[in-house]
DNA sequence: TCCCGTATTGCAAACGTTTCCAGTGAAGAG
DNA sequence: CTCTTCACTGGAAACGTTTGCAATACGGGA
């Protein structure tokens, strides 16, 4: 029956390589490379013959091997903490643009919150050779934090994280600035009882939105009130449970500050229960302007900083990395945009 | 006492390779290879050494290299047609997670909606030798097409797009049926002057959903108004201008239909513009539960089909080719889902 | 005793590039 | 006319793995 072993489906799927394209055109291996990536000791005439026949086998060169020989991939790793945060989808698409227009894909690794999950994606990146690293950290004190940020290695651009002692650059936004903006707002026009429901304090935003959170208080010479601040998770279900207990306090508080995308979604949610109006009985402020909000709820008010700036500026920092400039830390302004939402409640 | 000093990793830039390990266990490289990569020809006693002086010396393999040898990249391409649609973040997540399961990774390449870049994006991936490739297309008649989804080469997923002729495989959502539910919904309640604002018909799910809108009305006996269609582009300026023209026809359209996320934001726009309410003055219907909309628009009727379960199905679709299997194509149902938005109107 | 199968190991050849180095011929300088 | 320089070109050695094949040792069956 073994009479005859069939031609393998898989021969036909060979792909020109190299060495094909030196044949044809009679020339050695390296005069293709040299011709074909551009190196300046190539007679033009050279050039144009090997282009031509490059061109008619449909050469595509391949870029493992390539990477193998030259030690680099062309290839940036996105270690994401939640790829289902919606701002996500806006930063990743400016980055990875400025990326691609530089030559550089990216490969996008998520964590979904883990930091077992995070450490093995920063494994998983480094054995992928990866020029460079841009992450959005699970959190700041994660064991496996030194090990994978530490050494030398490839350069590493954080995204809204502070860690200490480490040599990679970072893009931080002023959250505080804008948050301060916002609560004076409110105290301004009367409010005394302000809520904040937001995520744990292990990033860099949590931390950053509070120092604007109390100051304003400082500012105004006014009490803060500690026991109307929920800090713990970035989930709709903690924000839900939070603000479901905060709002039935006496007094109530008069307006509520919700920190990131699952905040929001729990207390609005939480307001509709009580049946309570963003803008009318309770003064509300989205902290992030999120995606979704120009589409239906256009009044909402927001502290709001520019995404698309930030993966532009995270690319460019990695870029500047991999052409070896020091690390450094590149800002991004915040700022109050009154709507709607955060009247009434006095 | 060993006599080599143990610089370990900070010795210098240089990773450590399979060449030190071997060195160290005093074994040949191919031991190591075989001990680390699970072959069976190996004793118990050399993989258990060989595995601790790699741990000791924290050696991760090198993908690159590994890739060259074996041909294979553990590498998928993810061309999305446009990275900013809401619906992908929820798939792209969904199909990661599933890949990474099975311990592959995902580039993702974006075409902002140009063919130009889509044909380069195959390209790319071709010359990064990913042994798959999902694509949401720009267009099923684009140039470049035959050229990107013909002749010998890895296998294709393509999402919603219907490609005659081809080889590939493809997940694609039955929207007929969701619509023909949904527009039934609209005439048996009284409708019969029902607008429909969708993008242009070279893809997939414009026609499928043209398909149910019209049996519907065949079903029902009643005459189409082909007049009150608006049919050709997915962002939402096109989808604002002609509601505007389409809400101030006499008669006006009772209900309305909006094929996607840039036809829901450019009515829902024309729709305040108009002071008309959805739910009140007219009918609403979106095709797509766009995942924005559980935050605040919870009263939006919907045809709903199941993103998460696409991305899984794309991922795994995309395994089966590579274990060998024939293409095949898989099919989502989709259905309409009532709430406030589609009553009123009449 | 001899032979052979089995289990394990080592050697060396790939994989497809880039790049160092040496060689070639022609042109310019003396 | 010879020597040097210049502008190319070709040959071959990497890059870090996997893998086919040969070599070895050991034990058992004849």
């Amino acid at each position: 029956m073994a009479s005859e072993k069939s031609e393998n489906s898989r021969s036909g799927n060979q792909r020109v390589t190299i060495r094909e394209v030196a044949a044809k055109a009679e020339v050695a291996l390296s005069s293709v490379s040299r011709a074909l990536s551009g190196h300046p000791d190539v007679s033009d005439e050279m050039r144009k013959r090997v282009k031509e026949i490059a061109d008619e086998l449909g050469y595509e060169p391949n870029l493992v091997a390539q990477s193998l020989r030259s030690g680099v991939t062309r290839t940036i790793g996105f270690v994401v903490r939640d790829i289902n945060n919606p701002m996500f989808a806006l930063l990743a698409r400016s980055c990875e643009n400025e990326l691609r227009r530089n030559g550089y894909s990216m490969i996008i690794v998520n964590s979904d919150g883990n930091i077992e999950n995070e450490n093995r994606n920063f494994s998983l990146l480094r054995r992928r050779r990866v020029d460079g690293i841009i992450a959005s950290l699970v959190s700041e004190d994660s064991p496996y934090l030194r090990k994978n940020l530490e050494g030398p290695r490839s350069p590493i651009v954080l995204l809204d994280r502070e860690v200490k002692g480490v040599n990679a650059s970072a893009v931080l936004a002023d959250h505080a600035a804008g948050v301060h903006e916002a609560v004076t707002h409110l105290i301004n026009a009367g409010h005394r009882e302000i809520a904040f429901v937001t995520g744990s304090n292990n990033v860099y935003p949590t931390r950053n939105r509070l120092l604007g959170f109390t100051k304003a208080f400082e500012d105004a010479k006014i009490e803060m009130r500690p026991d109307l601040m929920a800090i713990g998770g970035f989930d709709a279900e903690y924000a839900l449970s939070h603000a479901r207990i905060l709002l039935r306090r006496n007094p109530a508080p008069t307006a509520i500050l919700a920190g990131g995308h699952g905040a929001l979604m729990g207390i609005s949610r939480a307001l509709k229960e009580s049946k309570l109006t963003m803008g009318k009985e309770i003064a509300f402020i989205a902290l992030d302007q999120l995606p979704y909000l120009e589409v239906f709820s256009d009044n909402i008010s927001t502290v709001y900083r520019d995404t698309e700036a930030i993966g532009r500026e995270a690319a460019r920092l990695i870029l500047e990395g991999m052409d070896g400039e020091k690390p450094r830390v590149s800002l991004i302004e915040s700022q109050f945009i009154e709507r709607a939402s955060s009247r009434g409640g006095i």
